[in-house]
RNA sequence: GCCUGGGUGGGGUAGCUGGUUAUCCUAUGGGACUGUGGAUCCCACGACUCGGGUUCGAAUCCCGACCCGGGCCCCA
């Protein structure tokens, strides 16, 4: 019997976890240098959790398994809820604002395709207990940093939910979640159908589709003209205007909504060419969740890095690790092995367990592309030394242990 | 769930208008060169995704299943 990893599944080797590892700590980096500190939370909740976020809908694309205990269990879709769901658990008296990252693997039962995959890894912060422009400012700029920590670099779009919220204010909600959806999508005539469906007056059904398709340097002055000098407005100025200060590029794009409801305010993505369909990098916005989940009303703003898709298009070539190789012979083989231990404390240092002869094992060495090789020979050990190859150049001197230790 | 392309040794391939032991490269293990790597030579290893059908005969043609990729739907 043959096994195959599942559908969706990765196997990840040697090179490319140096790879994702570098990107890993890049992103870990920065997160840190901002103040933010890491958090895990398990990797699978009650399956209540997501639903009451998202609604029954997503039952399809989760994992879920009753448990011994007869518990309904989930393999996490996404880590925002589970952030939430830690910090109503112990954290709510603590002094605001809180500032988290994390960085893990989630699950989500759909068809793969080019930067999709069943389990994948998100990169995310989430800032809690601010509701100000500043912080929206904050953790939009900390995002435009992470990928560009790694070489990535992409279109950032940031838009406002309340200002569309506004314009619906006197639709009943459960038109206004759809209509959302329906913008998200971008799915223009699909929304016009819908608001002839509900008769939505002529007027706003004008105004909503001047002001979704609102883009760039003229957007605000007109979205005040359409619907008022009102408060989230002047909060989305604010919010641009600190957008400035960090010196980001972005656009003003008022048809993001990001579909789910309990998204407030600010809202952002940003996309980046190279993915196929899958050509968002990063998302995110401002939320409260928090009562949702039967905490009192908290403010948060975070976004999550789809993480295997930064993997594909960034560019990084972490240094190659140094290794060196201790070759010996048949009468050496002991002596190999403790000269092997010694240089362990300052290098990787691989030494033979194939029984190989000399020769093979210089081979080896090659083949694994080793920097240097540690010769261990009865001559050089008779003169208290060994000899260190630099497999470069090809030059050997002669030296004691100790010498090589200091020398790595 | 839908559309579309594709499945030949570990990786990459030839064969695919049917016909002997399925080609070549590479990788891997071993050996030769006997205390100095990359080279060369030799040996070994190792594949037609599966099941039906057509046929004297199927990797090849037909059908189905499974799997993989890409695109929809969805995207918390």
């Amino acid at each position: 019997m043959e096994f195959h990893r599942p559908r969706g599944t990765r196997d990840f080797l040697p090179d490319e976890m140096a790879k994702r590892k570098y990107v890993e700590n890049r992103l870990r980096e920065v997160a840190i240098r901002w103040g933010y500190g890491e958090i895990k939370t398990p990797t699978f909740e009650h399956i209540e959790l997501f639903t009451i976020k998202s609604g029954e809908g997503i039952l399809g694309e989760i994992y879920n398994f009753k448990d011994k205990g007869g518990r309904e269990i989930t393999l996490r879709p996404e880590l925002t809820a589970p952030v939430v769901r830690m910090y109503i658990e112990e954290l709510q008296r603590s002094p605001k604002p809180l500032k988290f990252y994390y960085f893990d693997n989630c699950f989500r039962y759909e068809r793969p395709q080019k930067g999709r995959f069943r389990e994948f890894f998100q990169f995310g912060i989430e800032i809690i207990g601010s509701a100000r422009p500043e912080s929206d400012a904050e953790v939009i700029a900390l995002s435009v940093e992470m990928l560009n920590s790694v070489g990535v670099r992409g279109d950032l779009h940031v838009g406002h939910l309340g200002i569309v919220r506004a314009l619906l204010k006197d639709i009943p909600p459960g038109h206004q979640s759809k209509i959302m959806r329906l913008v998200d999508k971008k799915d223009d005539k699909g929304l016009e159908d819908f608001l002839d469906e509900i008769r939505a007056p002529d007027e706003i059904k004008g105004k909503l589709f001047r002001l979704i398709g609102l883009r760039g340097i003229n957007a605000m002055p007109e979205a005040r003209e359409l619907v008022g000098n009102i408060e989230v407005i002047s909060q989305f100025e604010t919010l641009l205007s600190l957008l400035d200060v960090y010196g980001l590029e972005y656009q003003v794009d008022l048809g993001i909504a990001r579909g789910l409801d309990y998204y407030t305010g600010m809202v952002f993505e940003i996309y980046c060419e190279g993915l196929g369909a899958q050509n968002q990098v990063c998302g995110g916005g401002s939320y409260r969740l928090a009562q949702l989940f039967g905490g009192e009303d908290t403010p948060s703003t975070g976004y999550a890095i789809g993480f295997d898709r930064i993997m594909e298009i960034c560019e990084v070539k972490p240094a190659e690790a140094k290794r060196i190789v201790v070759v010996s012979f048949e009468d050496t083989r002991k002596e190999a092995i403790v000269i092997a231990k010694r240089l362990r404390e300052h290098v990787a240092t691989y030494v033979d367990v194939m029984g190989r002869k000399f020769k093979d094992q210089m081979s080896y060495a090659n083949t694994i592309g080793a920097s240097h090789v540690v010769i261990v020979g009865r001559n050089e050990l008779e003169a208290g030394k060994v000899a260190l190859k630099d497999m470069k150049t090809g030059e050997q001197v002669l030296l004691t242990v100790e010498e090589v230790a200091g020398k790595m």
